[in-house]
DNA sequence: CCCGTGATGTAACATCGCTATATGGCGAGT
DNA sequence: ACTCGCCATATAGCGATGTTACATCACGGG
């Protein structure tokens, strides 16, 4: 039993927290409900801010724990949307929780919340080797997870709202067909950039201004070129 | 000078909340700054949550002024760009304030914030009128706010994280996208260009083996990213 | 056997939000 | 003109909170 007070007494500031909001819950409260004395709870966690931070990042390692158990499957969109609706339901289920991780206090960037995003990368990651990001990744995960906490924290703000019915959804839907193209019909990534260049080649074709110099011009149709034989 | 000290009040407790949090602002600092004592404040505002309310309340009527000036022009569907981007710009401008509207803490709805969402709901009509809604305007109100919302915290909560450049467009244009549907007559060449680039872009950022040497691909990288932005 | 280190308890401090009570001032009514 | 009542403000203090200086305890290595 090494540190098994400090389990304790995360243990029972989660339960705590899981009915009211952050401070509501005094430093007394917790001492009485773990039965151990203020001294103790400091000497583990040296605040209450650190108490805090340390149960948003246990709640962080649960919620992908619960991620994890569902792998990659074959097609990553509906991973993407599984990871979206995940995210929401984790939310609307333990709001004290995501109004820890994701409100305005508890601002360091728990391991566990870079972990998640690295995921949300790496399934981004995969479809742009298919060809069906409009952006980059890097570009794509804020804008997920932007999104996505922004519908949560909303949803959270006033849960019986009717116009909030179907609103993930919606978010959702709308976030994905902007960042996620078209599977091509046909699934050679070689032919998807072979297509991509020739339509930019077109275009490029019927522009005069453009921000280019003749050399630049002439050096990037060449490369585009390239793919489209 | 009929509620002057209640103004002044006011107005110090602005300037205190634009230097740190709403938790770091003491009642006994307000009224020290203001020159009152705890009585009169409470007076006035009953709560220290009453207090705060009122300075989001304030603060809710100052930036619905500075949206009011610009009026409806010819295009509704840059009406709504903007409204975004000053959504999203007071924001980081003033983050304190922004927290205080929209974070977890102060859950009434205020009158102004209603007032600025039925603005936003005139503007939708505006195109469903058009037949350029691809849902309902009820539905596509908390659509927009949560995903500028979730865009402006995600911004505010490390603003110097270079992943966030240009995260607002983005966000922007993906929502706009699905929502509003392509207005009838032919599309903007420009644009055109501009999301064929980004396509392109997405695609190499996917790719390993291509017949490029790194030369010709941090070139060829540079020549799209012109259009993109 | 000692003793030093980490974990815990005792008791208190400073500050916080908030309020019971008193006082001043000023307009309304007769 | 005088009083009454009400609004605004001040005095002083209460209870609760986060936090900590200090003492105590257990226990393992020299």
């Amino acid at each position: 039993m090494a540190s098994s007070t400090r389990e304790q007494i995360l243990e029972v500031t989660t339960a705590l927290l899981s009915d009211v909001g952050a401070a509501a819950v005094s430093v007394r409260d917790v001492c009485q409900a773990a039965g151990v004395t203020a001294p103790t709870l400091y000497h583990h966690f040296g605040d209450k801010q650190g108490l805090l931070e340390a149960v948003a990042a246990q709640g962080f390692e649960r919620y992908l724990a619960t991620k994890q158990t569902h792998g990659p499957s074959a097609d990553p969109v509906s991973d993407l949307r599984a990871g979206w609706d995940r995210h929401v339901e984790f939310g609307v289920t333990h709001p004290a929780f995501y109004q820890l991780m994701y409100g305005p206090t508890g601002r360091r960037s728990h391991a566990a919340e870079q972990q998640g995003l690295q995921i949300l990368h790496a399934m981004l990651v995969r479809l742009a080797e298919q060809g069906r990001l409009s952006m980059t990744p890097d570009e794509a995960v804020p804008v997920i997870h932007a999104a996505c906490v922004g519908t949560t924290l909303t949803m959270l703000s006033n849960p019986d709202n009717p116009a909030h019915r179907g609103l993930s959804e919606r978010v959702r839907d709308a976030i994905f067909a902007a960042v996620i193209t078209h599977p091509s019909s046909d699934e050679d990534p070689a032919t998807n950039l072979s297509t991509q260049a020739s339509t930019l080649l077109a275009t490029l074709a019927g522009q005069r201004d453009l921000a280019l110099s003749p050399g630049e011009r002439l050096l990037l149709t060449e490369l585009l070129s390239r793919w489209t034989a």
